[in-house]
DNA sequence: GCGACAG
DNA sequence: ATCTTGTCGC
């Protein structure tokens, strides 16, 4: 497992935080469709925090994205790079997960994020951050929604409604399985709406969040518990 | 001004 | 995110 300082020229505070993504968005590409579902790799990214010790633990976990097997994991800590403010999630946990993403030893594929993309105040969510700094395919696949208001989307599984921004719609809520809670998809950087929402259904065969998620979500919070103090 | 607000 | 026990249901 690797270790993390905070970048040197991190932004400090909120003004310069959305300074940076006013200015990374124009890189966002959004005219590609993306890797294929059930082709190739997926790869999740999660981050676990312990504000006690400012400590945070990121992890990443590739996926066969046909079957779904685990083909390669990393982990990353590091010291806490940026409090919680809602639409800079980003300056949080990136630096962390660079560094899982960089410990992996193959490529990843297309990125899952916990969070928004596209769909955030500024047009520039987490998937967008790291799909931009990384020139990786990325979405983001939120348990909550946030900026955009949506309506209830049919009770099967596979049913969405649009996250409109006026007649714009900058994502999903998405049902993955009948009658429970849907997730809310977002496009960050070389993927398209329909391709993440299709990804999104392949990986979830049996719970309302993707395995990617859940596999990242289990080993962040085992790395977090396993670093130890000094 | 007040409340709401990804993780 | 994180703090936390039991509990209802498949």
């Amino acid at each position: 497992m690797t270790t993390v300082r905070v970048p040197a020229g991190w932004p400090a505070t909120e003004e310069q935080a959305r300074a940076v993504q006013d200015e990374l968005r124009g890189r966002m590409v959004h005219d590609e469709p993306g890797p294929p579902p059930a082709t190739g790799r997926v790869t999740g990214v999660d981050v676990a925090y312990d504000d006690e010790r400012d400590v945070v633990a990121a992890a990443a976990v590739v996926l066969d994205a046909a079957s779904l097997d685990v083909v390669a994991e990393a982990t990353a800590v590091g010291r806490i790079s940026f409090p919680y403010v809602p639409g800079l999630l980003a300056f949080r946990e990136i630096p962390t997960v660079l560094a899982a993403l960089d410990a992996l030893p193959c490529p990843p594929g297309l990125v899952v994020c916990d969070g928004y993309g596209l769909a955030h105040p500024r047009r520039f969510g987490l998937a967008s951050h790291l799909g931009v700094l990384t020139g990786l395919p990325t979405i983001g696949v939120a348990k909550n929604p946030f900026t955009f208001a949506h309506a209830e989307p049919g009770r099967p599984r596979g049913s969405s409604s649009p996250l409109l921004d006026g007649a714009e719609e900058v994502g999903r809520a998405l049902r993955t399985r009948d009658g429970v809670k849907p997730v809310f998809v977002s496009v960050g950087h070389r993927v398209a709406l329909d391709t993440a929402c299709a990804h999104v259904l392949r990986l979830t065969p049996r719970y309302r969040l993707p395995e990617t998620t859940r596999r990242a979500d289990a080993l962040c919070r085992r790395a977090l518990r396993e670093t130890v103090p000094g």
